[in-house]
DNA sequence: CCACATACATACGCAGCGTATGTTGACGAG
DNA sequence: CTCGTCAACATACGCTGCGTATGTATGTGG
Protein backbone atom coordinates (compact mmCIF):
# COMPACT_ATOMS: atom_id res chain seq x y z
CA UNK A 1 0.00 0.00 0.00
CA UNK A 2 2.87 2.43 0.38
CA UNK A 3 3.64 4.46 -2.43
CA UNK A 4 7.40 5.10 -3.64
CA UNK A 5 8.64 8.36 -3.47
CA UNK A 6 9.37 9.02 -6.84
CA UNK A 7 5.16 8.28 -7.32
CA UNK A 8 4.77 11.02 -4.56
CA UNK A 9 6.55 13.94 -6.29
CA UNK A 10 5.77 12.86 -9.50
CA UNK A 11 2.09 13.47 -8.28
CA UNK A 12 2.46 16.56 -6.71
CA UNK A 13 4.47 17.92 -10.06
CA UNK A 14 1.17 16.61 -11.69
CA UNK A 15 -1.13 18.58 -9.15
CA UNK A 16 0.94 21.73 -10.15
CA UNK A 17 0.41 21.59 -13.50
CA UNK A 18 -3.10 20.79 -13.23
CA UNK A 19 -3.75 23.69 -11.14
CA UNK A 20 -1.66 25.85 -13.36
CA UNK A 21 -3.67 24.89 -16.45
CA UNK A 22 -6.83 25.46 -14.89
CA UNK A 23 -5.75 29.00 -13.25
CA UNK A 24 -4.34 30.31 -17.07
CA UNK A 25 -6.96 28.76 -19.09
CA UNK A 26 -9.52 30.20 -16.77
CA UNK A 27 -8.35 33.47 -15.91
CA UNK A 28 -4.98 33.96 -18.11
CA UNK A 29 -1.49 33.81 -16.87
CA UNK A 30 -1.08 37.47 -15.37
CA UNK A 31 -4.06 37.29 -13.56
CA UNK A 32 -3.29 33.77 -12.46
CA UNK A 33 -1.95 33.88 -8.87
CA UNK A 34 0.63 31.62 -8.01
CA UNK A 35 -0.05 31.82 -4.29
CA UNK A 36 -3.77 30.90 -5.05
CA UNK A 37 -3.91 27.67 -7.43
CA UNK A 38 -0.94 26.37 -5.48
CA UNK A 39 -2.69 26.42 -2.21
CA UNK A 40 -6.08 25.40 -4.33
CA UNK A 41 -3.75 22.31 -5.31
CA UNK A 42 -2.72 21.92 -1.57
CA UNK A 43 0.79 23.05 -1.86
CA UNK A 44 2.71 26.21 -1.77
CA UNK A 45 4.91 28.37 -3.92
CA UNK A 46 7.45 26.87 -2.63
CA UNK A 47 6.87 23.58 -4.80
CA UNK A 48 6.36 25.40 -7.69
CA UNK A 49 9.72 27.01 -7.88
CA UNK A 50 11.47 23.34 -6.66
CA UNK A 51 9.86 22.13 -10.04
CA UNK A 52 9.62 24.41 -12.62
CA UNK A 53 11.69 27.67 -11.68
CA UNK A 54 9.64 30.19 -11.82
CA UNK A 55 5.93 31.16 -13.04
CA UNK A 56 7.01 30.84 -16.77
CA UNK A 57 8.53 27.63 -16.21
CA UNK A 58 5.48 26.26 -15.27
CA UNK A 59 3.46 27.84 -18.03
CA UNK A 60 6.11 26.52 -20.52
CA UNK A 61 5.01 23.09 -19.44
CA UNK A 62 1.37 23.01 -19.60
CA UNK A 63 2.05 24.96 -23.11
CA UNK A 64 4.06 21.60 -23.69
CA UNK A 65 1.49 19.57 -22.33
CA UNK A 66 -1.44 21.07 -24.56
CA UNK A 67 0.51 21.00 -27.27
CA UNK A 68 1.21 17.01 -27.12
CA UNK A 69 -2.21 16.58 -26.76
CA UNK A 70 -3.54 18.57 -29.68
CA UNK A 71 -0.82 16.98 -31.83
CA UNK A 72 -2.31 13.64 -30.82
CA UNK A 73 -5.37 14.84 -31.60
CA UNK A 74 -4.30 16.42 -35.25
CA UNK A 75 -2.68 12.69 -35.87
CA UNK A 76 -6.28 11.12 -35.26
CA UNK A 77 -7.92 13.13 -37.64
CA UNK A 78 -6.04 13.12 -40.67
CA UNK A 79 -5.12 9.10 -39.98
CA UNK A 80 -8.80 9.04 -40.67
CA UNK A 81 -8.93 10.34 -44.01
CA UNK A 82 -9.64 8.59 -47.35
CA UNK A 83 -6.86 11.36 -49.25
CA UNK A 84 -4.27 12.94 -48.13
CA UNK A 85 -5.69 15.97 -49.59
CA UNK A 86 -8.64 15.06 -47.78
CA UNK A 87 -6.74 14.61 -44.54
CA UNK A 88 -4.68 17.92 -45.02
CA UNK A 89 -8.04 19.70 -45.07
CA UNK A 90 -9.36 17.97 -41.87
CA UNK A 91 -6.59 18.08 -40.27
CA UNK A 92 -6.70 22.46 -40.60
CA UNK A 93 -10.19 22.11 -40.14
CA UNK A 94 -9.50 20.48 -36.66
CA UNK A 95 -6.87 22.79 -35.52
CA UNK A 96 -9.65 25.70 -36.19
CA UNK A 97 -12.07 23.82 -34.12
CA UNK A 98 -9.72 23.12 -31.07
CA UNK A 99 -8.65 26.65 -31.36
CA UNK A 100 -11.85 27.20 -30.05
CA UNK A 101 -11.82 25.64 -27.36
CA UNK A 102 -11.41 28.49 -24.77
CA UNK A 103 -8.21 26.96 -22.65
CA UNK A 104 -6.77 26.33 -25.93
CA UNK A 105 -7.84 29.69 -27.05
CA UNK A 106 -6.49 31.58 -24.20
CA UNK A 107 -3.18 29.78 -23.23
CA UNK A 108 -1.94 28.35 -26.63
CA UNK A 109 -2.79 31.80 -28.90
CA UNK A 110 -3.13 34.61 -26.68
CA UNK A 111 -1.26 34.32 -23.81
CA UNK A 112 1.31 31.78 -24.80
CA UNK A 113 3.42 34.24 -27.67
CA UNK A 114 3.06 37.06 -25.03
CA UNK A 115 5.18 35.09 -22.48
CA UNK A 116 6.87 32.55 -24.07
CA UNK A 117 7.65 34.68 -27.62
CA UNK A 118 7.10 33.19 -31.21
CA UNK A 119 4.96 29.43 -30.93
CA UNK A 120 7.42 28.22 -33.73
CA UNK A 121 10.34 29.23 -31.30
CA UNK A 122 8.59 27.24 -28.33
CA UNK A 123 11.55 24.28 -27.30
CA UNK A 124 8.93 21.06 -26.75
CA UNK A 125 5.96 22.65 -29.11
CA UNK A 126 4.81 23.05 -32.26
CA UNK A 127 4.21 19.62 -33.32
CA UNK A 128 1.00 21.35 -34.89
CA UNK A 129 3.48 23.03 -37.67
CA UNK A 130 5.57 20.29 -38.02
CA UNK A 131 2.21 17.97 -38.61
CA UNK A 132 1.10 20.38 -41.39
CA UNK A 133 4.49 20.63 -43.01
CA UNK A 134 5.05 17.36 -42.96
CA UNK A 135 0.88 16.39 -45.17
CA UNK A 136 2.28 19.67 -47.34
CA UNK A 137 5.25 17.19 -48.26
CA UNK A 138 3.45 14.30 -49.03
CA UNK A 139 1.00 16.28 -50.94
CA UNK A 140 3.87 18.23 -52.86
CA UNK A 141 5.20 14.53 -53.90
CA UNK A 142 1.76 13.33 -55.06
CA UNK A 143 1.77 16.75 -57.00
CA UNK A 144 -1.51 17.61 -55.50
CA UNK A 145 -0.48 21.15 -54.68
CA UNK A 146 1.00 23.69 -56.40
CA UNK A 147 4.74 24.16 -55.99
CA UNK A 148 5.64 25.83 -52.98
CA UNK A 149 7.62 26.39 -50.00
CA UNK A 150 6.51 23.70 -47.83
CA UNK A 151 7.53 24.79 -44.14
CA UNK A 152 6.61 28.61 -45.43
CA UNK A 153 3.21 26.95 -46.63
CA UNK A 154 2.11 24.91 -43.53
CA UNK A 155 3.27 28.56 -41.08
CA UNK A 156 0.67 30.70 -43.10
CA UNK A 157 -1.97 27.92 -43.31
CA UNK A 158 -1.88 27.14 -39.22
CA UNK A 159 -1.89 31.15 -39.45
CA UNK A 160 -5.00 31.41 -41.15
CA UNK A 161 -6.35 28.92 -38.91
CA UNK A 162 -5.73 30.33 -35.79
CA UNK A 163 -6.75 33.63 -37.32
CA UNK A 164 -10.15 31.87 -38.00
CA UNK A 165 -10.78 30.37 -34.65
CA UNK A 166 -9.66 33.83 -33.02
CA UNK A 167 -12.65 35.38 -35.42
CA UNK A 168 -15.34 32.44 -33.95
CA UNK A 169 -14.81 32.56 -31.00
CA UNK A 170 -15.05 36.13 -30.72
CA UNK A 171 -17.99 36.76 -32.48
CA UNK A 172 -21.58 37.19 -31.38
CA UNK A 173 -22.60 33.96 -32.60
CA UNK A 174 -19.89 31.68 -32.62
CA UNK A 175 -22.08 28.51 -33.96
CA UNK A 176 -22.76 30.61 -37.22
CA UNK A 177 -19.20 31.88 -37.92
CA UNK A 178 -18.29 28.92 -37.26
CA UNK A 179 -20.08 27.49 -40.51
CA UNK A 180 -18.97 30.58 -42.43
CA UNK A 181 -14.95 30.36 -41.27
CA UNK A 182 -14.88 26.89 -42.07
CA UNK A 183 -16.89 26.86 -45.73
CA UNK A 184 -14.49 29.87 -46.39
CA UNK A 185 -11.22 27.86 -44.76
CA UNK A 186 -12.14 24.94 -47.14
CA UNK A 187 -11.99 27.43 -49.99
CA UNK A 188 -9.39 29.10 -49.22
CA UNK A 189 -7.22 25.87 -48.80
CA UNK A 190 -8.42 24.91 -52.16
CA UNK A 191 -6.02 27.44 -53.46
CA UNK A 192 -3.43 25.21 -52.69
CA UNK A 193 -4.47 22.82 -55.06
CA UNK A 194 -2.41 22.07 -58.66
CA UNK A 195 -6.05 21.17 -60.11
CA UNK A 196 -8.09 23.18 -58.37
CA UNK A 197 -10.38 20.52 -57.29
CA UNK B 1 4.58 83.63 -26.48
CA UNK B 2 2.51 82.22 -23.63
CA UNK B 3 0.97 78.81 -24.67
CA UNK B 4 -2.56 78.15 -24.22
CA UNK B 5 -3.40 75.62 -21.68
CA UNK B 6 -4.87 73.54 -23.81
CA UNK B 7 -1.70 73.23 -25.70
CA UNK B 8 -0.12 72.08 -22.76
CA UNK B 9 -2.39 69.36 -21.86
CA UNK B 10 -2.49 67.89 -25.35
CA UNK B 11 1.46 68.64 -24.73
CA UNK B 12 1.51 66.21 -21.36
CA UNK B 13 -1.11 63.43 -23.28
CA UNK B 14 1.68 63.45 -26.35
CA UNK B 15 4.87 63.45 -23.95
CA UNK B 16 2.62 59.86 -22.04
CA UNK B 17 1.74 58.52 -25.31
CA UNK B 18 5.73 58.95 -26.77
CA UNK B 19 6.94 57.41 -23.42
CA UNK B 20 4.73 54.50 -22.79
CA UNK B 21 4.76 53.61 -26.40
CA UNK B 22 8.64 53.25 -26.42
CA UNK B 23 8.37 51.22 -23.22
CA UNK B 24 6.09 48.96 -24.60
CA UNK B 25 8.12 48.45 -27.28
CA UNK B 26 11.17 48.52 -26.01
CA UNK B 27 10.43 46.21 -23.16
CA UNK B 28 6.59 45.15 -23.55
CA UNK B 29 3.88 45.41 -21.44
CA UNK B 30 4.07 43.38 -18.55
CA UNK B 31 8.16 44.61 -17.85
CA UNK B 32 7.26 48.93 -18.91
CA UNK B 33 7.19 50.02 -15.28
CA UNK B 34 4.73 53.60 -15.26
CA UNK B 35 6.81 54.88 -12.78
CA UNK B 36 9.80 54.63 -14.78
CA UNK B 37 8.52 55.96 -18.03
CA UNK B 38 6.36 58.40 -17.10
CA UNK B 39 9.69 60.00 -14.83
CA UNK B 40 11.16 59.62 -18.44
CA UNK B 41 9.00 62.10 -19.70
CA UNK B 42 9.21 64.19 -16.56
CA UNK B 43 5.92 63.54 -15.22
CA UNK B 44 4.15 60.92 -12.61
CA UNK B 45 1.32 58.03 -12.93
CA UNK B 46 -0.56 60.94 -11.56
CA UNK B 47 -1.08 62.58 -15.11
CA UNK B 48 -1.30 58.95 -16.59
CA UNK B 49 -4.16 58.13 -14.42
CA UNK B 50 -5.45 61.24 -15.52
CA UNK B 51 -5.54 61.09 -19.08
CA UNK B 52 -5.57 56.95 -19.81
CA UNK B 53 -7.63 55.82 -16.73
CA UNK B 54 -5.10 52.98 -15.96
CA UNK B 55 -2.11 51.06 -17.81
CA UNK B 56 -3.97 49.25 -20.19
CA UNK B 57 -5.87 52.79 -21.22
CA UNK B 58 -2.49 54.06 -21.88
CA UNK B 59 -1.48 51.01 -24.10
CA UNK B 60 -4.81 50.91 -25.84
CA UNK B 61 -4.50 54.69 -26.88
CA UNK B 62 -0.78 53.33 -28.14
CA UNK B 63 -2.32 50.91 -30.28
CA UNK B 64 -4.75 53.03 -31.82
CA UNK B 65 -2.05 55.29 -32.66
CA UNK B 66 0.09 52.68 -34.27
CA UNK B 67 -2.75 51.08 -35.89
CA UNK B 68 -3.39 54.74 -37.74
CA UNK B 69 -0.11 55.07 -39.17
CA UNK B 70 -0.25 51.44 -40.69
CA UNK B 71 -3.16 51.91 -42.46
CA UNK B 72 -2.44 55.01 -43.53
CA UNK B 73 0.67 52.94 -45.27
CA UNK B 74 -0.93 50.73 -46.63
CA UNK B 75 -3.40 52.91 -48.19
CA UNK B 76 -0.21 54.76 -49.94
CA UNK B 77 1.09 51.57 -50.60
CA UNK B 78 -1.82 50.08 -52.55
CA UNK B 79 -2.56 53.22 -53.82
CA UNK B 80 0.31 53.16 -56.39
CA UNK B 81 -0.03 50.30 -57.63
CA UNK B 82 -0.63 49.59 -61.20
CA UNK B 83 -3.97 46.86 -61.30
CA UNK B 84 -5.90 45.60 -58.11
CA UNK B 85 -4.94 42.45 -57.95
CA UNK B 86 -1.32 44.04 -57.85
CA UNK B 87 -2.66 46.48 -55.34
CA UNK B 88 -3.59 43.75 -53.10
CA UNK B 89 -0.98 41.61 -53.39
CA UNK B 90 1.60 43.95 -52.54
CA UNK B 91 -0.90 45.73 -49.63
CA UNK B 92 0.04 42.55 -48.13
CA UNK B 93 3.56 41.83 -48.74
CA UNK B 94 3.87 45.94 -46.85
CA UNK B 95 1.67 44.65 -44.05
CA UNK B 96 4.11 41.16 -43.47
CA UNK B 97 6.98 44.07 -43.85
CA UNK B 98 5.81 46.34 -41.28
CA UNK B 99 4.78 43.46 -38.87
CA UNK B 100 9.04 43.27 -39.04
CA UNK B 101 9.69 46.25 -37.36
CA UNK B 102 10.39 45.28 -33.75
CA UNK B 103 7.85 47.90 -32.15
CA UNK B 104 4.76 46.83 -34.48
CA UNK B 105 5.85 43.07 -33.87
CA UNK B 106 6.16 43.68 -30.23
CA UNK B 107 3.18 45.80 -29.47
CA UNK B 108 0.83 44.88 -32.46
CA UNK B 109 1.28 41.10 -32.64
CA UNK B 110 2.59 39.99 -29.31
CA UNK B 111 1.38 42.04 -26.44
CA UNK B 112 -1.58 44.06 -27.93
CA UNK B 113 -3.82 40.42 -28.25
CA UNK B 114 -2.41 39.14 -24.53
CA UNK B 115 -3.66 42.73 -22.77
CA UNK B 116 -6.54 43.54 -25.13
CA UNK B 117 -7.87 40.58 -26.24
CA UNK B 118 -9.49 39.69 -30.33
CA UNK B 119 -7.53 42.37 -32.13
CA UNK B 120 -11.01 42.35 -34.24
CA UNK B 121 -12.71 43.75 -31.63
CA UNK B 122 -10.36 46.44 -30.99
CA UNK B 123 -12.59 49.52 -30.78
CA UNK B 124 -10.33 52.32 -32.90
CA UNK B 125 -7.71 49.39 -34.63
CA UNK B 126 -8.09 47.42 -37.41
CA UNK B 127 -8.33 49.58 -40.03
CA UNK B 128 -5.87 46.50 -41.78
CA UNK B 129 -8.28 43.98 -41.43
CA UNK B 130 -11.12 46.21 -43.18
CA UNK B 131 -8.46 47.38 -45.90
CA UNK B 132 -7.47 43.82 -47.20
CA UNK B 133 -11.79 43.29 -47.03
CA UNK B 134 -12.15 46.21 -49.37
CA UNK B 135 -9.37 44.90 -51.72
CA UNK B 136 -11.04 42.00 -52.09
CA UNK B 137 -14.70 42.75 -52.40
CA UNK B 138 -12.85 44.87 -55.39
CA UNK B 139 -11.63 41.99 -56.93
CA UNK B 140 -14.46 40.02 -56.24
CA UNK B 141 -16.72 42.71 -58.52
CA UNK B 142 -13.66 42.52 -61.07
CA UNK B 143 -14.26 38.80 -61.31
CA UNK B 144 -10.32 38.15 -60.44
CA UNK B 145 -10.82 36.18 -57.15
CA UNK B 146 -12.69 32.92 -56.92
CA UNK B 147 -15.74 33.20 -54.88
CA UNK B 148 -15.10 33.59 -51.09
CA UNK B 149 -16.26 35.46 -47.99
CA UNK B 150 -14.81 38.76 -47.94
CA UNK B 151 -14.77 39.07 -44.50
CA UNK B 152 -13.63 35.66 -43.43
CA UNK B 153 -10.78 36.11 -46.67
CA UNK B 154 -9.35 38.91 -45.53
CA UNK B 155 -9.06 37.40 -41.86
CA UNK B 156 -7.19 34.51 -43.29
CA UNK B 157 -5.11 36.56 -45.20
CA UNK B 158 -3.90 38.72 -42.48
CA UNK B 159 -3.24 35.69 -40.22
CA UNK B 160 -1.39 34.45 -42.52
CA UNK B 161 0.52 37.94 -43.25
CA UNK B 162 1.51 38.48 -39.03
CA UNK B 163 2.23 34.39 -39.54
CA UNK B 164 4.93 35.18 -41.86
CA UNK B 165 6.52 38.41 -40.04
CA UNK B 166 6.62 36.26 -36.71
CA UNK B 167 8.98 33.59 -38.84
CA UNK B 168 10.96 36.26 -40.39
CA UNK B 169 11.32 37.83 -37.17
CA UNK B 170 12.24 35.40 -35.11
CA UNK B 171 14.61 33.78 -37.20
CA UNK B 172 18.46 33.21 -37.50
CA UNK B 173 18.63 35.04 -41.05
CA UNK B 174 15.67 37.23 -41.24
CA UNK B 175 17.29 38.43 -44.16
CA UNK B 176 16.90 35.11 -46.09
CA UNK B 177 14.27 34.29 -44.19
CA UNK B 178 12.66 37.31 -45.70
CA UNK B 179 12.78 36.73 -49.72
CA UNK B 180 11.76 33.04 -49.24
CA UNK B 181 8.71 33.92 -47.18
CA UNK B 182 7.56 37.01 -49.39
CA UNK B 183 8.05 34.56 -52.33
CA UNK B 184 6.49 32.49 -50.75
CA UNK B 185 3.44 34.08 -49.94
CA UNK B 186 2.82 35.38 -53.74
CA UNK B 187 2.59 32.28 -54.27
CA UNK B 188 0.00 31.66 -51.37
CA UNK B 189 -2.01 34.41 -52.50
CA UNK B 190 -1.93 33.22 -56.13
CA UNK B 191 -4.08 30.63 -54.62
CA UNK B 192 -7.23 32.95 -54.92
CA UNK B 193 -7.18 34.00 -58.14
CA UNK B 194 -9.70 33.32 -60.46
CA UNK B 195 -7.38 32.39 -63.58
CA UNK B 196 -4.06 31.50 -61.66
CA UNK B 197 -2.40 33.89 -63.07
C1' DC C 1 -11.56 88.86 -7.47
C1' DC C 2 -13.24 84.82 -5.90
C1' DA C 3 -15.02 80.21 -6.16
C1' DC C 4 -14.55 76.21 -8.59
C1' DA C 5 -12.88 72.86 -11.75
C1' DT C 6 -9.11 70.89 -14.06
C1' DA C 7 -4.44 69.01 -14.31
C1' DC C 8 -1.40 67.24 -12.32
C1' DA C 9 1.91 65.46 -7.99
C1' DT C 10 2.34 63.02 -3.58
C1' DA C 11 1.37 59.41 -0.25
C1' DC C 12 -0.32 55.10 1.08
C1' DG C 13 -1.89 50.31 1.03
C1' DC C 14 -1.84 45.98 -0.86
C1' DA C 15 -0.96 42.11 -3.89
C1' DG C 16 2.31 39.25 -6.04
C1' DC C 17 6.86 37.56 -7.34
C1' DG C 18 11.41 35.82 -6.21
C1' DT C 19 14.73 34.32 -2.89
C1' DA C 20 16.77 33.04 1.27
C1' DT C 21 16.09 30.14 4.96
C1' DG C 22 14.05 26.53 7.62
C1' DT C 23 12.07 21.63 8.25
C1' DT C 24 10.95 16.94 7.44
C1' DG C 25 11.15 12.53 5.72
C1' DA C 26 13.46 9.05 2.65
C1' DC C 27 17.41 6.52 1.28
C1' DG C 28 22.70 4.77 1.62
C1' DA C 29 26.89 3.92 4.34
C1' DG C 30 28.98 1.77 8.08
C1' DC D 1 20.11 -0.03 13.40
C1' DT D 2 21.36 4.81 13.29
C1' DC D 3 23.23 8.51 11.53
C1' DG D 4 24.30 11.79 8.19
C1' DT D 5 22.85 13.74 3.94
C1' DC D 6 20.18 15.34 0.39
C1' DA D 7 15.93 16.01 -2.01
C1' DA D 8 11.30 17.86 -1.53
C1' DC D 9 8.92 20.74 0.00
C1' DA D 10 7.06 24.90 3.48
C1' DT D 11 7.84 29.42 5.66
C1' DA D 12 9.43 34.15 5.98
C1' DC D 13 11.02 38.33 4.12
C1' DG D 14 11.86 42.18 1.01
C1' DC D 15 11.04 44.55 -3.01
C1' DT D 16 8.63 46.13 -6.97
C1' DG D 17 4.67 47.92 -9.03
C1' DC D 18 -0.16 48.95 -9.51
C1' DG D 19 -4.27 51.51 -8.09
C1' DT D 20 -6.43 54.95 -5.28
C1' DA D 21 -7.09 58.52 -2.12
C1' DT D 22 -5.60 62.87 -1.15
C1' DG D 23 -3.15 67.21 -1.70
C1' DT D 24 -1.98 71.41 -4.50
C1' DA D 25 -1.65 74.86 -7.89
C1' DT D 26 -3.04 77.10 -11.98
C1' DG D 27 -6.25 78.63 -15.21
C1' DT D 28 -11.10 80.08 -16.00
C1' DG D 29 -16.01 81.77 -15.62
C1' DG D 30 -19.10 84.67 -13.08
Amino acid sequence: MRKPRSEMIAETRAKLLAAGRKAFGNVGYAEASMDDFTAEAGLTRGALYHHFGDKKGLFAAVVSEIDAEMTQRLCEISAKAQTRWEGFVEENVGYVRMALEPEIQRIMFRDGPAVLGDPSQWPNANGCIAAVARSLDSLKEDGAIVAIDSEACARFVNAASSGAAQWIANSDNPEATSVRAVKSFRTFLAGLRADRG
